[in-house]
RNA sequence: GCCCCCAUCGUCUAACGGUUAGGACGCCAGGCUUUCAAUCUGGUAACCGGGGUCCGACUCCCCGUGGGGGCGCCA
């Protein structure tokens, strides 16, 4: 059974970045038919803020990503039988680890200072050695830590690196070697008893059952560590596939300062979440088919680990653009209907309910995100200082003939299309002449909707009195 | 400073030693359409540099350059 997990930390909005992680995650997940763990990591209560767990539940939950464990949070209870789900409240599981670790020799007490550590590492900068911890209190002999312990010195644990290389095995990356020595001795518990991060997910990892850890590659440095961790802890590690950083347009990381590059933010701005499954999961991943606009489904079907690439990603924001576009022109009409309603200005487009399916599809191919809708059916009506549409001679003939035809005809598609027929028929005009005149008179613009929908959205009524104005102010 | 990782059109990518280096987004031109959008067709544009290995390198190796990451009682 494969298990997978997302492991944010509740210090922001949820992100383009790691959203894509919880992206390629649930897909691979999915596919496998295993289980998505959602775990938060919260060890520095420091950064914590308040509302960020509920903010990123929301975001995956928009994005349609389901998990199959994780804490209670937002109308979800705690799912899952290897909870709790937050590192703050897992403590017990440290412990016993550390336990296991001690027992093994793999770590020692440590004394060290803050400020003997920073001294250090600041001469180490000058003379231009490693930075690695000198490994002061390894030497301590047992009784010497007995007693400094006994006589209430605050100590961290930390781990005892052995003298070998370590060989990480990546799925995208391939064999990764540091050479032994590279690695300073690390805390693993820190002296007010959390666990620092490198510890906390190995323990959290075995005790999960995670088999598969996919992550950005800003851990692949991390990683020789917790292969460490795991082999002193006598456990195989987890599978582990590393994928390539989003970057920002400036090739610089990217940051939650520049453009909208949360979660929230995107569905604020009306995308479609499928789009942005789709679009990322086409960063650094690249379908067999060669398809890219692609479902949920479709992805799930598509996906596969060895698909994926090494090399950093800059995040494109036409394409997302694109792929919303697409995503929404091809979704059925009442869920785009649903979709579309919280951007609705019924005051800007007066539409009646009945008809709002109507003009909704003749606009559709308009819309990158639900939010164009707006723009898209103000279309349908001439803008408030749109100026008096300018007509020739040989528009008003036109006119005179559709306010004619129109004041007795059906209002279904067909009768308009006859209608419309039999003014060309009587006046002579066809395709622009005929058109383009009756466009300008009741919109007041060059361009719009499709013109069947433009006649039933607007109602005879209006059409009627359109055609009259146009009339008469043609004179 | 030391270590690790990365490098194909502007962007996302395909290529698994032999191709006119393919596709997608964007952009440009044209077709279709009452207009716009969608769509279709065509075009624009790339192997970071230098050495090797090989009959033959985008593909393999080395060096350089550029970028990312780690060396935290941050995650």
């Amino acid at each position: 059974m494969v298990r997978t997990r997302f492991a944010p930390s509740p210090t922001g909005a949820l992100h383009v970045g790691n959203a894509r992680m919880a992206v390629l995650n649930w897909l691979f997940t999915r596919k496998l038919g295993g289980q998505f763990i959602l775990r938060i990591e919260d060890t520095d209560r420091e950064r914590n803020v308040p509302g960020a767990e509920e903010g990123i539940c929301d975001d995956l939950s928009w994005l349609g990503l389901d998990w199959d464990e994780g804490p209670g949070c937002r109308g979800y209870p705690e799912r899952g039988s290897h909870g709790p789900y937050r590192q703050t409240e897992r403590a017990e599981y440290y412990r016993e680890h550390l336990e296991r670790l001690r027992a093994a020799g793999a770590v020692y007490p440590c004394f060290c200072s803050d400020a003997q550590l920073e001294e250090e590492r600041q001469s180490a900068l000058e003379e231009g050695t490693p930075l690695r911890y000198g490994g002061r209190c390894r030497a301590l002999s047992a009784a010497e830590t007995a007693a400094r312990a006994a006589a209430g010195a605050p100590f961290a644990w930390r781990f005892r690196v052995p003298d070998r290389e370590v060989l990480v095995r990546d799925l995208a990356y391939g064999e990764v070697r540091v050479p032994a020595g590279e690695i300073g001795d690390f805390i693993v518990l820190r002296s007010d008893g959390q666990p620092t991060y490198n510890f906390a997910v190995v323990v959290d990892d075995i005790t999960m059952g995670v088999t598969h850890v996919v992550r950005g590659v800003g851990h692949l440095s991390n990683t020789p560590r917790q292969v460490l961790l795991y082999q002193a802890l006598g456990i195989e590690p987890p599978v582990f596939a590393h994928v390539p950083t989003v970057l920002g347009p400036d090739r610089q990381k990217l940051s939650k300062r520049r453009g909208a590059t949360s979660i929230a933010e995107y569905r604020a701005q009306g995308y479609h979440p499928d789009a942005l499954v789709n679009y990322l999961s086409l960063l650094s991943w690249s379908s067999p088919s060669g398809e890219e606009v692609l479902g949920r489904a479709q992805l799930i079907e598509q996906v596969s680990l060895d698909r994926i690439g090494v090399a950093d990603v800059v995040f494109d924001g036409a394409k997302l653009r694109f792929l919303s576009a697409r995503h929404i022109e091809r979704m059925p009409l009442p869920e785009l209907l649903a979709a579309v309603e919280p951007f609705l200005d019924p005051d800007r487009q007066p539409i009646a309910p009945d008809l709002l399916p109507v003009a909704v599809a003749a606009v559709r191919t308009h819309l990158t995100t639900f939010a164009d809708i707006g723009a898209a059916l103000s279309a349908f009506f001439p803008g408030p200082d749109a100026a008096p549409p300018v007509l020739d001679a040989a528009a008003r003939p036109v006119l005179a003939a559709a306010r004619e035809a129109l004041r007795s005809s059906g209002w279904e598609e067909e009768a308009l299309q006859a209608a419309l027929k039999q003014v060309g028929t009587e006046t002579g005009a066809r395709g622009r002449a005929l058109y383009e005149p009756l466009r300008l008179a009741l919109t007041g613009a060059a361009h719009g909707p499709p013109f069947i929908p433009l006649l039933q959205v607007q109602g005879r009524e209006l059409v009627l009195q359109r055609l009259r104005e146009a009339l008469a102010r043609e004179n």
